[in-house]
DNA sequence: CTGTTAGCGCATTCAC
DNA sequence: GTGAATGCGCTAACAG
């Protein structure tokens, strides 16, 4: 099943049987259609090593996130997995459980694969040593989620979304609104996310908003019930940094008798596809995760056919949609309070 | 950057290279020490590709699973992903949307790409044709959540874990017990869960309990809604073949104004991560997703390693727990009727 | 212990 | 249009 048996049994030379595949119009017709056939019945198929390593192409695709755990991300893989298959590249994926020094080992294994280019989710593009190294390897890349003037990267412009959950939620009359978030450090995401709260908690007049920060997933119910139990003019809303956050914020809630939305409204970020099919459904800002891993291996592919690295000025911003949702009810302060002035946005 | 351009600056041969990285114990240690140096000076990175095509073995072990849109394959996946890295291995996912079709072609693809092994998720065994394919290529294989006695396979056993749903509802006053699946015929496992369903039901002396097949997951709310809408005399559990199916009939339910548990119980089936966090928290039968990919992983390599492929008396049962949740109440036939036979098990 | 050498399977000049 | 020949980078004999 080499080139080389198909060759033999079609009675042409190995290079015929090579051009048959890789430019059909060099062959003649007959020949050509010969060589196919025998190739079908010998169930050949090109050894991708011995073309890869003569090509120094691989048609593969690497692709480094943090888990995929998380929804968001595995969804987000499908979309690359899918749209790679049709530009015809395979992907190796990666996980690097939100680690620093595994993205830099995980970009160093790919590299060794030749992968012939990267999608890349990291915690922080400013300070990955993991994008030095690809820089300088001249491999192209693109970062989903992550935001950064000097990298290319596809992501949803994050502080504008936020901007208009608080809005909204401002507009239904909540005024005492906390953000629920993990780490803060962990991700370039969380820090915008976190950025566009502040902001437009102070253009909308409101007193800073509190962050609640809970460094582990794992703990997060008991971080929040905690948080939950010890206030004692509790927020009427929570914006939570992702809808993980989200849920397990319903559930501290309820664990401590709260009812959502009727007690306390929650708001989540990420729009994973389970959120709509939750009781109450989760009202969310909906990033297109498939989309966005679409949109990375499309700006990849065009890369990589030109042979140029992505520009930094290549990134796209994703469209992000509000996603209604039965977890936000009315602010208990539907006092009749005068509307600010940001609600005209 | 290549073994030869280390192999010069080292001044020592590419065959000396080569054993510093492959069989270190050959060179004498200051020679180890120097092309050591050299390579990381030199960044060299031995070129897979070119080992691939020399060993004929490419450290890769090719994933078919039907969608990472289900949280249960992409925690196996993750599974998959870390064990495989730890053996030295990359992996190669595809993705079939369930579709029979599309599962030979990802075993083309990956063959092409000379994969050394691979852990399939696929809809029948017993009916696939790309199973066949696999054996004929004698390409070592796992196959994860199927089970059948004439392939290596790691799953649960599903039979026996309905059965102990069925007990349990049952032991709680339940006697209208129904369940919810996809299409029987899309797979092994639903048919195996409604296997074990229905003998569980008989065994525990009650009328045959009614299959709600609901052909489209996206349609599955509805679905739901018009059966729970449509029975008058409504059943007072739904078992549900998985865990999605699940939460889309609590969702269903609470639509209609039945609360879970109080007037309807609702138990899944997989163990997703999310379940426990949900509100009600999720009653389900866990599966170790990711120990499955594990496990997974752990056969296959043994069999690359001896070049044997995996045998089918090779095949692992998974221990399933179930996971007591808040989405599963008393049921109304609380009415101290005797306890079935069956309880005693 | 180390060097020399022969392919692994393929794409691609360069002749014809 | 087609064939012969070269080498991609590496490992595994085999020689020394």
């Amino acid at each position: 099943m080499s080139i080389e048996a198909v060759a033999r049994e079609a009675g042409v030379s190995v290079a015929t049987v090579s051009r048959v595949f890789n430019a059909p119009d060099l062959v003649r017709a007959p020949t050509r259609e010969k060589v196919r056939q025998v190739a079908l019945r010998l169930h050949y198929r090109a050894n991708t090593s011995a073309q890869t390593l003569r090509t120094q192409r691989s048609k593969v695709i690497g692709v480094v996130l943090p888990t995929l755990r998380n929804p968001v991300f595995a969804e987000c893989l499908e979309g690359i997995a899918t749209t790679a298959a049709e530009h015809g590249y395979s992907i190796i994926p990666a996980t690097t459980s939100y680690r620093v020094e595994d993205e830099e080992a995980a970009v160093a294994s790919l590299s060794g694969r030749s992968v012939d280019g990267m999608v890349l989710v990291v915690a922080n593009p400013a300070t990955s040593p993991a994008l030095r190294r690809l820089a300088a390897a001249k491999l192209p890349y693109v970062l989903a989620y992550n935001r950064h003037r000097r990298h290319p990267c596809v992501s949803v412009d994050n502080e504008a979304a936020v901007a208009e959950v608080v809005r909204l939620l401002v507009a239904r009359g909540h005024r005492r609104i906390a953000m629920v978030s993990g780490e803060l450090a962990a991700s370039d995401r969380a820090q915008q996310r976190h950025e566009g709260f502040v902001r437009a908690m102070r253009e909308c007049g409101l007193p800073d908003g509190e962050l609640i920060e809970v460094p582990f997933m794992d703990h997060a119910v008991r971080h929040l019930t905690e948080f939950l139990q010890r206030r004692g003019h509790r927020p009427t809303a929570l914006f939570c940094s992702n809808d993980l956050l989200a849920i397990r914020t319903v559930r501290a809630a309820s664990q401590l008798g709260l009812q959502v939305p009727h007690d306390l409204s929650v708001v989540g970020f990420d729009g994973i596809e389970l959120g709509g099919d939750l009781t109450p459904s989760l009202g969310t800002v909906v990033q297109p995760n498939r989309e966005i891993g679409v949109e990375c291996v499309r700006l990849l592919a065009a890369a990589m056919q030109s042979g140029t690295p992505v520009a930094a000025s290549d990134s796209r911003t994703a469209p992000h949609v509000f996603r209604e949702g039965e977890s936000i009810g009315p602010g208990a302060a539907a006092t009749g309070a005068p509307l600010t002035p940001c609600l005209s946005n």
